[in-house]
DNA sequence: AAATATGAAGTAATCGATTTCATTTTTGAA
DNA sequence: TTCAAAAATGAAATCGATTACTTCATATTT
């Protein structure tokens, strides 16, 4: 385990002062170009590392950002957080990572912890239960850039990268009804995220404008897992008239549809379409594809993180809210297409 | 934007040292009572947090590890990583991620910059393309420790945590024996990296220990795509003599197998039974579910955490290399299960 | 040749927290 | 009441890099 050579042992051997160990490594100009490239070159032979805790105490800026999900193992989150670490690194920035499961106490704790590490700036998709935003405006108080992506809360001057979920919602719905449908139930998640409502109103403006009536029967709350899925059809399938189509807010309750459906004699996309939500890798693999929207997550991480760059290289005193909104890509699979059939 | 609250400021304010305020808040035992109180009191009425970069770079110790992983949105290293994250958080430390792109000049630039961001560990899987390990090697003479997970490279001194892949690619295949299968063939990857050839033993293995001869042109190598996976079964399938079974060691191929087969009008499993590796989330989903050999990534990452934690308590002199071998999981699923039928 | 401008390098403060060593205050025993 | 021991606190150095301010030597101008 070598010593750590700093900038002072250059210094020492050269026979010069720190200050000009600095200047040379950093280019700046007041230098002369002999002691530049003897500074550069014993740097060099002597294995120098440039601390960038000691830079980063002096200049205030810790070149890191943290990125708060619920989990860091769903495909749409990694996959945004992969975006953003593409698009940082190559200005020299760390993306930490810190989960919330689903938890908001554990929000609370990750975004105070990550103020104390000094980051320099938060990207954020906000657990479910987080219903008030004290802790999140007690960050940005202390004056640290937030970047809201995919669940995102209203707070004035807070930039935010989603997708249109109303549209999204809506197309799904509309391709349905072009298949032929006219009974289309939907499966929805939590109304109170922003998200779920959004794509439940761009599914009753599809009906609507289409001329279908809605029916409150049709709506079924569902909580993302695949028996949740399964049993809103059964619940579904008690009705008289039972649905020809659902638009599911999550593509794994529209697996646990499907299956439930194989199971009970239906056959898609003939007596019943299906559409989810996500385009979960599983959706494109299954012999019966299930048609899904694509939330284009990694383009959602880049974008998030170019907000962030821009917000960093403006004018200190103007931080100018932007609102970036996605367009979905709806992905007609099987499950929901009979043309090809 | 608030101004940062420093000891200083608080020190101000009490009318005692900087000393005293830092001693107060760590709990350091000399120091009355009374005072300690008022300090803690004040500090959080003048909102104080402690600075984590200034600490870090007075006592030496970050507290952010790095974790270095091909692609972070790959299902299997996302969750390793979220067991990394799950572990360390409680005791202090941040994660923060890097990907190599299974690029080695990557890789190279991560583990340097990792070093000079005074990370306290690195965890990391190779990449493919990683031959030499003098970058490695480089990092380790630093003083770092580091820590591999699932593609590790033979180190002196540096510990490892890995799923017995010889053992996987054995019952993986003894299964298949098991079902009646007596032309099994394999779709390898690439032989130079551990793991592929780890499995590939275990096939061996499994073969020669149930007396079935090993043929050459059974054995494909394949790159975890499935038209990959598609093309090897049409390669085999021009021999003389089909195979009965496939193992493959990535499920995207197995899947691609799978695909191509139902397309030449064969059935899985009565015809040929097909089993991958890594358990994907989709192999569960299939209509026909693909058997697949689980490698537990969320108990790697916690033990690869645990690993490290130790390291870090133990006599800075002695670093004892520990290999943890985590025992691999076979999920029997419809794909090469004719019992069920 | 004297005065000024220019460039190169050094000095020392700073970022915020911790810690060693020295000093002051308090406590308790004689 | 006195004095040593213990407890509490302060001063200042330190971690490593950056930078405003100074100093010094050389180059340019008159």
């Amino acid at each position: 385990m070598k010593e750590k050579v700093t900038i002072y042992d250059i210094s020492k051997k050269l026979n010069v002062s720190a200050a000009t160990v600095s200047r040379a490594l950093n280019n700046n100009p007041k230098i002369s170009l002999s002691t530049r490239e003897l500074v550069l070159k014993t740097a060099r032979e002597m294995n120098y590392k440039q601390n960038r805790l000691a830079q980063a105490l002096k200049s205030g800026k810790s070149n890191n950002v943290g990125v708060i999900v619920p989990y860091i193992n769903r495909s749409f989150f990694s996959s945004v957080i992969r975006g953003i670490e593409e698009e940082l690194t190559p200005h020299g920035y760390h993306v930490i990572i810190c989960q919330t499961h689903e938890n908001y106490e554990y929000e609370i704790d990750q975004i105070n912890t990550l103020i104390n590490t000094q980051i320099d700036g938060i990207f954020m998709s906000v657990s479910k239960t987080t219903l008030n935003t004290e802790h999140i405006e007690k960050a940005l108080a202390e004056g640290t850039p937030l970047v809201f992506f995919d669940r995102k809360k209203d707070i004035p001057g807070v930039s935010s990268v989603t997708i249109d979920d109303f549209k999204a919602g809506y197309l799904a719905t509309e391709q349905l009804i072009k298949q032929g449908c006219k009974k289309i139930a939907h499966f929805s998640g939590d109304l109170n995220l922003e998200i779920y409502k959004n794509r439940y109103d761009g599914y009753i403006k599809a009906l609507e404008d289409n001329n279908l009536k809605v029916k409150q029967e049709y709506i079924l709350k569902t909580n993302s897992k695949i028996e949740s899925g399964a049993s809103a059809v059964e619940e579904l399938w008690e009705l008289n008239e039972k649905p020809d189509a659902i638009f599911s807010a999550s593509d794994y309750t529209a697996l646990g549809a499907i299956q439930q459906l194989k199971k009970m004699g239906l056959k898609i996309p003939e007596d019943v379409c299906v559409t989810g939500f996500s385009n979960e890798p599983f959706t494109k693999y299954m012999e019966l594809p299930i048609s899904s929207v694509d939330q284009t997550p990694l383009t959602m991480g880049k974008i998030a993180a170019q907000v962030f760059l821009e917000q960093m290289n403006e004018n200190q005193k103007v931080s100018i809210e932007k609102k970036v909104v996605l367009t979905p890509e709806l992905i007609v699979r099987e499950s929901s297409n009979r043309r090809t059939k």
